[in-house]
DNA sequence: GGGTCCGTCCCGCAATGCGGAACAGCGGTC
DNA sequence: GACCGCTGTTCCGCATTGCGGGACGGACCC
């Protein structure tokens, strides 16, 4: 991502500054300078000048001079703002406990944010407490809530977020033709449920279905999924059954009346 | 906060950033752009530029033009990172589970942002599923886990943080005089552990420990609380146990022999 | 239809940010 | 302890970016 604008241009500083946040991950936990210009393309001045900004305000961390950055807690902290002033979060809890109640299956809650899906409430039947993995956004294309949300967007936004090669391959039956995918999502639309059959891990089935605002607009799926052999072919209907509830509920809870 | 910056000057731009962005709380969840101009005191022009920048790169959202501004969920999947890679997250489970079972109150642990408690994780005897209320960051000098850090810090930091009217009042029994504070802490510090009675919330006892990174560094604390009237003096001294071991487990966790 | 208020956009100007180069600090080797 | 290599930090002349007053457009109210 070229520094995070999607649209005309707007402040150069803040796309430089969401390129140094974005070269951090769960798997780049922390990056020296040194790493960073080298993610960047940044000069040594720039970044070093860009990270001890970041690092002032607590968008970065780093735990003494010279030592490699980290992430800061201030995101962490606007995260949880972020969340906690989320409708769809608030109404959450009990939908999404009854689905993995009734289903005995892991359960998703995700919210689109224009290119991924991200989950934001996780579920498991047999795990106990708050959810202790935490998931990165998730690709729209090739998981069930993503597909849920994409097969209610306007059919210009497939196109812009196809890329040159088409989608991001994750496994064998992962969708990553664009014609293809349109076509699926038709499907998807005119069923009003999606299913990922391994899509994006091997082996996983997941059944989804869109989460509508109070306008009825898709902005959020939900979602059970188990392991194919676990989540048999004849066990589907009523895991749609289940899963439209709870998305069907989730809606209403928010204001939509249809 | 003017702009966030701590040290000398950063980005003057990124400051901007961060006033326009702590305009929004659990409180403040929408924004007019007028209400931004309003307070931070940016012309309207300045303003607009800022929340159309900060809308393309995700970190705010609107949901149509000329709408009301909102924290973007590119600030919740960054403040998921933060918490993903973060070590004590990840070892805390087991022993925040303990400490709920064994003690029967509600537990919480803070990470220190360099001017607040910031919690992390927090667990109810009686509750189930993910936390399901989120605390921004809690006061330093009046929380049982923002004492415990505050007693192993470097004393120029209490002076840094006290403001020039001292430090702001919750209840009746805050301590807001920085050499008050300052006598306490030392208490605090003398005998390992923190006690809050209702200086942040009427009524609420609570009990801290203080976690040790593996240079030795205090950097988190770990707390049960409890109404006076379930905590009772007589339950202080198992509790004050219960808390400290809990404490100690996660600072050996994450490799602090001492 | 007119008025008010808010949001969006333009452009001359001022402020900010850039980055090459020099310097400082740290760790490793001899 | 001295030296070397590498990384991080700082400086300052210059170029680019961001500023903000004012004009304009849209929505709402009377």
């Amino acid at each position: 991502m070229d520094g995070g604008f999607r649209g005309e241009d707007g402040l150069k500083s803040l796309g430089k500054v969401m390129r140094v946040l974005e070269c951090f991950s769960t798997r780049d936990r922390s990056l020296s300078l040194g790493e960073i210009c080298a993610r960047t393309g940044f000069p040594k001045a720039t970044a070093h000048r860009l990270v001890a900004s970041l690092r002032d305000v607590g968008l970065l961390d780093q735990d003494r001079e010279r030592d490699r950055y980290r992430l800061g807690l201030r995101l962490f902290e606007l995260g949880n703002t972020v969340l906690a002033n989320m409708d769809l979060h608030r109404e959450a809890r009990p939908f999404v406990e009854q689905l993995t109640r009734l289903s005995g299956h892991s359960v998703h809650l995700a919210v689109f944010d224009g290119r991924a899906a991200v989950v934001i409430h996780r579920a498991d039947p047999h795990a106990e407490g708050s959810p202790a993995a935490f998931i990165e956004a998730a690709p729209a294309h090739c998981t069930s809530v993503g597909k849920a949300i994409l097969a209610f967007q306007p059919p210009e936004l497939l196109a812009r977020l196809a890329g040159p090669a088409g989608f991001a391959r994750y496994t064998d039956r992962t969708i990553t033709h664009p014609a293809a995918l349109a076509a699926h999502l038709e499907e998807t639309r005119a069923r009003g449920w999606s299913l990922d059959e391994g899509e994006h891990q091997p082996g996983l089935r997941c059944i989804g279905a869109p989460i509508r605002d109070q306008t009825g607009r898709v902005f959020a799926a939900i979602s059970v999924s188990a392991p194919v052999r676990e989540l048999t072919q004849p066990r589907i209907p009523a895991a749609v059954k289940l899963v439209r509830h709870a998305a069907q509920g989730l809606s209403a809870a928010l204001g939509w009346r249809g």
